[in-house]
RNA sequence: GCGGAAGUAGCUCAAUUGGUAGAGCGAUAGCCUUCCAAGCUAUAGGUUGCGGGUUCGACCCUCGUCUUCCGCUCCA
């Protein structure tokens, strides 16, 4: 009868959910018409926080890397790309409807289970097979031999006991569109379902017009589209999402040294931003997609569970080489570096490629997350308070600076606007004269404002004012010209 | 997609056997002038998720639907 009890990280995730709408930064989609589902929008703080961490990623990437430059990809692409990157044919599964049950399936699990079953009884030889089976006739597409090896098998739906199945159906992860102007057949487009693709097509452009010399790196934050049959979790797996990508073009053979070079880098880029180290952790790929040859995933402890955040993988030339074959155009680079096992230049090759992929929308939820605290704190007269206090990085977070006069009259607020001038075109600032001020303390901790200033009536007999730290709440008396010093100092 | 649970003001919740919706917090404006959510006054805010049905009458009963959460499933 009773509901089962959350854990405490259950009922943690639901508060971080809730008071991520009731300060203003994940709203659900189109909430008037009761929402869309796994569509979020982003309001004043989380825009803000969100376009921080894609900017704390675009400089760690263009400016301190000399080797890696950006591009803004659009996000419609002419149609044979996706057939080139292999999604028309692979980001799609398999579907088949039981038609007496209504029940829907993927086929491929139908005949792994079979397969699962034989084996238990002994019959590995016939398993073995089966699944041979499968794969060849998923690999050449075709569906009418597959349904006949249901059949065959006799492999029935668990509801209704029957194979009554109807024709096999491709569920394609891609949303797609038209484009009015196109030739007939190649009206359809599709909605990127990575941002990966832009960055090989303009391999060459790009590398041509920065003279780059490999090994080189193109970044790219962007939208994304997948069709996700389930879409769960607030924003961790959205149907529209945005990735921050960076393609780094190495000489075949070196790509081992480089997949561990970005490994390490990586990670370093989340823990500099003053994440904890101990809630990431590497997961190894032991089913290899496609195109790589190693990968792996950064793994952050979400508030369920520790969940993928961003992917290394070495996804070899396969790209370069696909859009050689399918464009019929070149993409090859020239390396007049000394090759010293020959003495002569390496000459022409296609590079190798590590990618580094991470998802916009997944930091944002794990810089959340893990801000996030419900803090019991110890007044001064000895009874217990609570706050709701985001520690956000102060280099991330959506306000930096609060200033706050003590009383909105005897000249404070003059000085306070004063300040509020001088700092706010540097950095993002909040004005506030309104309520006691350890309210608007309070507000602040909501939002993860790193700094608060307060101007009192001793700011007008000496130019000081106290600055009040967010995470410890102590505070300080400063003279008012250091205050834009020290929150520049913090983020930096 | 399947199974379970839930939707009343921005939030947390009330509302008698079915009798036409209230409070606290929050918000806004004003007073007070005060260093960690103080106090006082006023104001705004709801076709009870949406659509049918039963009924003299539905937040309440019933059917459908949408959304969210949990489990399974899915996530190259």
């Amino acid at each position: 009868m009773s509901k089962p009890a959350l854990t405490p990280q259950e009922n943690n995730f639901q508060a971080i959910i809730s008071h991520a709408k009731e300060y203003g930064f994940v709203f659900p989609s189109s909430e008037i018409y009761d929402g869309l589902s796994a569509v979020y929008d982003y309001g004043p703080y989380g825009s803000e926080l969100k376009k921080n961490i894609r900017d704390y990623w675009w400089h760690s990437m263009t400016q301190m890397h000399e080797n890696i430059v950006g591009i803004d990809a659009a996000i419609f692409m002419h149609p044979t790309t996706w057939k080139a990157s292999g999604h028309v044919d692979s980001f799609s599964d398999p579907l088949i409807d039981n038609k007496d049950s209504q029940k829907r399936y993927r086929v491929d699990h139908l005949i792994e289970a079979k397969a699962d079953s034989l084996r238990a009884a002994g019959s590995t030889a016939e398993a073995d097979a089966l699944i041979a089976k499968m794969d060849e006739l998923l690999g050449s597409d075709n569906f009418e031999a597959l349904q006949q090896l249901l059949v065959d098998q006799k492999i029935t739906c668990s509801v209704s006991g029957t194979s009554n199945w109807t024709s096999i159906r491709q569920f394609n992860l891609m949303f797609d569109t038209q484009l009015g102007s196109v030739a007939e057949d190649a009206n359809t487009i599709y909605l990127r379902p990575e941002t990966a693709q832009g960055i090989f097509v303009n391999f060459l452009n790009v590398q041509k017009t920065a003279r780059m010399k490999v090994p080189f790196g193109i970044a790219q934050t962007g939208k994304a589209f997948r069709n996700e049959i389930v879409a769960r979790q607030f924003i961790f797996r959205m149907r529209e999402f945005e990735q921050m990508e960076m393609q780094f073009f190495v000489r075949p053979g070196t790509q081992k040294k480089w997949y561990d070079y970005w490994k390490e880098a990586r990670l370093n880029w989340h823990t500099e931003l003053g994440m904890p180290a101990n809630k990431y952790r590497f997961h190894d790929h032991v089913k290899l997609a496609h195109y790589a040859d190693a990968a792996l995933d950064i793994e952050f402890e979400f508030p369920f569970g520790f969940k993928e955040l961003e992917g290394i993988h070495s996804r070899t030339d396969f790209d370069l080489t696909r859009h050689q074959e399918f464009s019929k155009k070149k993409q090859q680079y020239f390396d007049n570096d000394i090759d010293e096992a020959t003495g002569k230049p390496y000459g022409n090759y296609i590079p190798y490629v590590i990618e580094t992929s991470i998802g916009l929308d997944r930091m944002f939820l794990a810089v959340l997350s893990n801000a996030y605290e419900e803090e019991k704190i110890t007044k001064e007269d000895g009874s217990t308070d609570e706050r709701v206090v985001l520690h956000i990085p102060a280099k991330i977070a959506p306000v930096k600076l609060a200033i706050l006069p003590l009383v909105k009259k005897d000249g404070l607020p003059e000085i306070a606007r004063e300040l509020m001038d001088s700092c706010k075109g540097q950095f993002k600032c909040f004005y506030e004269e309104k309520d006691a001020i350890g309210k608007r303390y309070r507000r602040q901790d909501a939002i993860g404002t790193p700094f608060c200033v307060t101007i009192d009536h001793q700011s007008k007999e000496d130019q000081t004012v106290t600055i009040r730290y967010r995470d410890a709440m102590t505070q300080e008396r400063v003279h008012i010209s250091k205050v834009k010093e020290i929150v520049l100092g913090a983020i930096a």
